[in-house]
DNA sequence: CCGGATCCTCTGAGATACTG
DNA sequence: CAGTATCTCAGAGGATCCGG
């Protein structure tokens, strides 16, 4: 998923969905604040490989996009939470059937995905890894 | 939908799936060849905005996830023909759900991402756009 | 705890041109 | 018609530092 450029190509579902859903982490932020609302420093733990930054600039989008809220406490220390608007609630499903083709087929994606990363490892040891 | 690394966060289907079908023309190829068998020129025909290289790379990746098979007909002039495998047509429903939700949600879609893309656009301007 | 600003890296993907 | 080899580039995303 992935179809950047706002170009003539935007008709159809499958290209506008794009343009929101695009973003590393996107997907993965909106399954966690779906089971209720998040905190930045929450969701900085439950997803440590990407930095403070780019969960912000991708939080900021979704904001935009009018997939989440984001609502500050004005108290010390600061306090911010993300909600998902009703909007983003309808992708919620949609994220679910995704996440469940992708647990049925593990074993079968784990392989492919292992045979083409390590082109340089055997096919022994994809299976040694896999065990 | 994006996540690239084969990182130690394997771990969950919303990630695996995010390999297989990380490419910028991925989805569309796949919906594209689901109608039947496909030749490369008619892919080219129908995704004009994409290289033929750029078409044959994410072709490629297809192949190796085991997702599309690629047929050579020893003739003259070349013939190439590809079709989905069982697994590529697991994914079909997925995909539909996909547009579908995109379709629905066409009109807040547009606005959302024209919203966003052009800043320097003003409200009426967005909605003159939309008209 | 929260976010913004700066600088940098790296790789997907476009452009072009060439072979069987 | 099909496929490959180079070259190039934008821009997404990472690393860091700082200020409220």
């Amino acid at each position: 998923m992935y179809v950047k450029k706002i170009a003539p190509s935007l008709n159809c579902g499958l290209d506008l969905i794009g343009e929101v859903l695009y973003g590393k982490w996107k997907i993965r932020i909106l399954w966690f604040i779906h089971e209720g609302h998040l905190r930045p420093s929450e969701l900085q733990r439950k997803i440590p490989d990407a930095t403070r930054r780019v969960l912000n600039v991708q939080l900021k989008e979704l904001e935009d996009h009018e997939l989440v809220t984001r609502t500050i406490y004005p108290v010390m220390p600061p306090k911010v939470e993300y909600h998902l608007t009703g909007f983003g609630k309808t992708l919620i499903p949609l994220i679910r059937s995704i996440g469940l083709w992708g647990d049925e087929h593990q074993e079968r994606l784990r392989r492919v995905i292992l045979k083409q990363n390590a082109l340089s490892v055997t096919e022994s040891e994809v299976d040694e890894i896999l065990s």
